[in-house]
DNA sequence: AACAATATATACCATACAGTATATAGATTT
DNA sequence: AAATCTATATACTGTATGGTATATATTGTT
């Protein structure tokens, strides 16, 4: 059962996720809050400590929400190889995942926050670590199972897939242009054809 | 033969540069700009007409700088083979050209501009667009020249290239790990002399 | 050197900011 | 249904914000 006060809070950190991933901590105003939630500073405060722990809070919930498609999307039936085509389809698409969320959270509040707010931060950079430690798993399988055949360590070739990733989330990000995704995933997929497969 | 006042303008662009990179539009205040230049809002007001234009000098000149160094790396002499080996060197230690300058400009003011300044984001674009034009005329001579194998356009290679080093920059900004610079690299070299070297 | 033109400093404005104390409304328990 | 407890609204801090009007230096010109 959920009190009205755990609703509150979530339905707080729901409406506010978005608004502090497009803006930035910065350039996020507790008045931005209260306009989008149509709660007052009483109500916003009343749930969370300060402007910080909100920030922190939204961030989280839109990290947890990556995280939980990625785990989905590796999981799905399949060999590794396929869990892994699993995925860069996900990428190919990621545009549309994330328009509701405002954008990647990674890539907006890792950089956003770089000079402006330590602990965001340091759940950016981790969230950066959590998704490489999945994709790594699913190579580390792939090459038990004498399916894959990788040219360095599991996850140094996961931290190479997914830095190639980010910079097609980068790039569709500053310009707009899909097609940085869509180009992307298609090289990877040849990449990891000709290059893992055995 | 440069007036005193103009020496004052580019001071303060050159000062002001790096904060603004750092701590973006928004996060940046004109007091910041005050205490690092040790001038007063007069001079700055008298020297550019509000927060917005100084933040456009301060992008133009980072971005001319680093464009500049992209064009001295790419025509520098050789084959176009060894032209990319030398930017592609130069994006390894890109964290120490980018120290002074607050971080990669293009990553930073892409990001931290998108929903905060429409000018700022549309100077990052084309900022993007110019390195991806430099490159592409580089693989254009390498095919001309019968030196070059591509399997796409000039201009779709060179965005390929381009997207997988921001995508390096953007992980090193965020986590702060130099590998993700160095790994790419390697990756890229490796890349050139199997896939697009004749 | 005296004057004119320009650049910088000072003092100020209205507004927006994050945050708080307290009053009021709403929910939960008995 | 009454009483208690909790959550939200209101009204208010003090401070920082971008920007400006004007006075004062500083520069370039004759």
């Amino acid at each position: 059962m959920t009190t009205k006060a755990e609703r509150t809070t979530s339905y707080i950190i729901e409406t506010v996720a978005p608004i502090f991933n497009k803006l930035g901590y910065v350039g996020t105003s507790m008045s931005d809050l209260t306009e989008a939630t149509g709660l007052t500073k009483g109500a916003l405060y009343g749930n969370f400590e300060n402007k910080e722990a909100l920030a922190l809070a939204a961030f989280e919930h839109n990290s947890k929400r990556l995280l939980s498609v990625i785990d989905e999307k590796l999981n799905s039936e399949g060999t590794s190889l396929e869990k892994l085509f699993v995925l860069t389809s996900f990428y190919r698409k990621y545009d549309v995942f994330t328009q509701e969320m405002g954008g990647c959270p990674i890539i907006n509040v890792g950089i956003d926050s770089k000079h402006n707010n330590v602990l965001l931060a340091a759940a950016a950079s981790e969230t950066i670590k959590a998704v490489e430690g999945k994709i790594a798993l699913v190579l580390e399988n792939g090459v038990k199972n004498r399916e894959l055949n990788l040219p360095v360590t599991p996850l140094q070739f996961a931290k190479q897939l997914f830095t190639m990733i980010q910079g097609a989330v980068a790039m569709f990000t500053i310009t707009g242009d899909r097609k940085y995704l869509i180009n992307t995933v298609a090289y990877l997929e040849v990449l990891i054809n000709r290059e893992i497969k055995k």
